[in-house]
DNA sequence: ACGTAAATGATAATCATTCTCATTTAAGGA
DNA sequence: TCCTTAAATGAGAATGATTATCATTTACGT
């Protein structure tokens, strides 16, 4: 047993970053969080780990800011703030994501409606005053 | 005047087809409409102007959907859909974006909310008949 | 221990997008 | 009408994120 967690010690890991931290990150900056304790992680296996992760809907898409997608380890529909000057991506708790919504939309889509998305941009508190 | 018109002519046929299709469309799409009429249109060319448009606030960027991506002639807030398995994007009219939320956002934010997104993504009619 | 399948590292390949630069185009003034 | 200048474009190279490839390593079941 103490091998099985061996096995899965980088997938493991890579995991475990994306739920203790809030800056839903890209899958460059998990790496560059790991390198330190595992020297030998390639990038390949980050990338390779979150497509998995989002396949079995451990963590989620939230979409891409500038080109480069950003994963949250907190599958919990939620609203997000995006700045467009410092790329960071911050959470609105105390806002509701209109899952109500979900069986209107899938009524005038027609279809199967899966997800629901709701994200502001603008500039944040940090960067406004600078 | 005759040679006004004809100097922008393909930069108007750019915002003229974003104006004119609710696909969408990506910088590769509109290339693809317009190369039969201006054979001689670069990739480059409808790169550029996309990007001036979005930034003279003409167009704007709906996300990415599958790396690449999207663009909408219209500028008005409203509801998206976006189809996981044909990338198909399509509008929701009648539900409404949540535009008064975006003090609320400012105000937990801290900063400045310029946009507000609402998308909903899942199987559309077509494919989920298929 | 052995065989097998999964996981990984290193790196090449891919694809969308941006950049570069030479050329073309048009507007305005002499 | 000709000239100058600045913007717009085409062609293709460069970039950067992501994915695919393949040989190697790893660990589990027999």
């Amino acid at each position: 047993m103490e091998q099985t967690v061996k096995h899965f010690r980088k997938r493991d890991a890579i995991l475990t970053c994306l739920r203790s931290t809030d800056v839903h990150p890209s899958a460059d900056w998990v790496f560059a969080q790991l390198k330190p304790e595992y020297p030998d992680i390639s990038l390949g296996t980050v990338y390779r780990n979150l497509a998995l992760f989002k396949k079995q809907g451990l963590i989620v898409s939230i979409g891409t800011v500038n080109g480069v997608e950003r994963f949250d380890g907190n599958t919990e529909p939620h609203v997000h703030f995006i700045c467009t000057q410092c790329d960071d991506v911050t959470d609105l708790p105390q806002m509701q994501v209109p899952q109500a919504l979900c069986s209107q939309a899938a009524a005038e889509a027609g279809g199967r409606v899966n997800t629901c998305h709701l994200s502001f941009t603008g500039v944040c508190r940090r960067c406004n005053s600078n």
